[in-house]
DNA sequence: TCCTTTTTCGCAATCGATTGCTTTTTGTAT
DNA sequence: ATACAAAAAGCAATCGATTGCGAAAAAGGA
């Protein structure tokens, strides 16, 4: 059913059709109820491509997430997804992958599809190669970025002072007398490189020596991963009094790794995460974490694209504050 | 940059142009050349929308959530969505919400943006709205539910057996000498129902009197939901010797709820919940589940799917068998 | 050199909408 | 009844691609 058979039918032209589907004036009411009748008829339902082409808008964004079964990407991409949806806008939400060439892939396939406005999920997109494509590809198109920053006129960024919560971290674990403490970073992130930074400096304000500065890497980002690299600390440094987790769910693993090995959380070692989830309210004992602000993030990543869709195509950057949750685990 | 643009620069016609692009014949390989320098040199690539409007073609398929930050539900998308981005198509990916209004609005989105494939994730889809909708406004296009079913000519469905899935729960409880069962139900759902069912064909299975039968609704679908319905089970019947919950999340909240009640598990209650989720791996003790068959389900989604997609469109009905894992917490 | 055959390329229609401009219809005043 | 303004509806171009068909150019043969 196009707008031409619906005309047709109705004895009119198809402009006037279009007028009508669009509530425009200069229609004679009995004219305007004949097409309306029609439309209904046969459940007429413009095609959003042949429209996008003339009026040269395609209402859709796209949203580029690594691993889309990230939870806290997920939700982040929830909210600006109704945010935008409310607004008439299309959402195409993808998981690219961790690889640098998918990435540019799918920015390729953003612009084909001429997507609007893209969201960049996560400091994974903060590489050289994804900047050049957005440069190449879609140098015109608003691009916001949820916790990193590229430097490109188009690209707006929102990053959240992790590096400074973790900090924090640092020193609550030495106000509760535990001054022995580890990290362990669950992927090779410039998220996880400022955590890294933050740790290292809040080990050096609270006069930590040099050789305490316990930094491990894990094999896996799960339960399993944090099970097996706690395991590890503990073989490797039996007086550790305190880890520090990239992310709670691994941390979840650490938890679970120090009750059987007979370390009591927290009277013998404390334990921290990050991310404020689900995960650390659900384990035993509960997991102090740093929030990092998710909620807030994808406000702001959902309003700063809306400026960008609506014709204010700016870089702005702007910065959120971590703020440390207490509970059990320390 | 479109193909005339570039055809002009070329000194050749955009249907020249056009036949680079395809990689068409009949182009001499000169030509082809100095085309193809072009394009790379302006880094042009074809308007979806534009060639898809001519083609007849979108390559466009929806993907429908009730709630995408349910985990097994966008773990099921991630899997289809890699399948289908990997054979050129683009998932426009969406969480509908609970309401059935909003569902039809969904899909007449989905309409709108002439998808040329459906996939409806949940058994939440099967009502007469979403049928009557997709009657309406997708009569032709291949859809496939997950967990559940519609009777339309295009519209195929997959079905886990949850309640014989659950029968089996009943009978591992029973093996267990737990014989006091109660059932916790999350949401009012076809497949809730139908679990519900199976708790209720296991109890008269195994002889209980019909006054045994508990079941209970909780208020929220969540950890903090779980605790407090258990807390009102132990409540009421103090004597309870099993607990089956319909999905994980809840059942983790309902092992914690028992934790603080002083009645351990599973030597005083045994627990059991829905989905092999990464819930029932973290929480202590972890947590036996009945396991939906979720990689099973959408490979097969994305394969019927797929077959759609190619021409086939068909109504078909498949089941796959649930599987009790049986961990700690019994 | 001329004619035939094959390559290579361009013209123009098409997909399904929207919109400026023109034409037709309607209504009002003289 | 005529003139004229205002309202209503139609014509045709446009968006950015693809493709059948025909024309021109190149290649081959006599």
């Amino acid at each position: 059913m196009t707008i031409y058979d619906i005309a047709k039918e109705a004895g009119v032209a198809a402009s006037t059709v279009s007028r009508v589907i669009n509530n425009k004036p200069g229609i004679k009411a009995e004219t305007r109820k004949k097409v309306q009748d029609l439309l209904k008829k046969y459940n007429y339902t413009p095609d959003a491509a042949a429209r996008g082409l003339v009026m040269q808008s395609t209402k859709l964004v796209g949203i580029l997430i690594v691993d889309i079964r990230v939870t806290h990407h997920i939700n982040s991409a929830f909210l600006i997804e109704k945010e935008l949806t409310a607004r008439g806008y299309c959402c195409i939400t993808m998981s690219t992958g961790p690889e640098d060439d998918q990435k540019a892939m799918y920015i390729r396939i953003l612009e084909q599809r001429r997507v609007e406005g893209v969201i960049l999920m996560g400091s994974m997109f903060m590489t050289d190669k994804v900047k050049e494509s957005i440069e190449r590809h879609l140098p015109k198109v608003p691009v916001v970025m949820v916790n990193g920053y590229l430097d490109l006129p188009n690209v707006s960024g929102i990053i959240v002072d992790e590096d400074h919560g973790i900090e924090q971290c640092v020193d609550l674990l030495f106000r509760k007398n535990k001054r022995k403490i580890a990290f362990a970073l669950d992927s090779v992130s410039p998220s996880n490189y400022k955590k890294q930074a933050g740790y290292c400096r809040g080990m050096q304000k609270n006069k930590a020596p040099e050789e305490d500065l316990w930094l491990y890497e894990l094999e896996e980002s799960s339960v399993k991963g944090g099970y097996d690299i706690t395991e590890r600390i503990i073989r490797e440094h039996p007086d550790v009094e305190g880890i520090i987790y990239s992310i709670d769910l691994v941390a979840v693993g650490g938890i679970r790794a120090a009750h059987d090995l007979g370390y009591p959380v927290p009277d013998r070692i404390g334990m921290i995460g990050v991310d404020n989830s689900i995960y650390g309210e659900i384990c035993m004992p509960k997991l102090t974490t740093l929030d990092n602000r998710l909620q807030a993030l994808s406000e702001s990543a959902a309003s700063i694209l809306r400026e960008g869709l609506e014709g204010k195509i700016q870089n702005k950057k702007m910065m959120l504050f971590s703020e440390v949750i207490e509970r059990e685990s320390t």
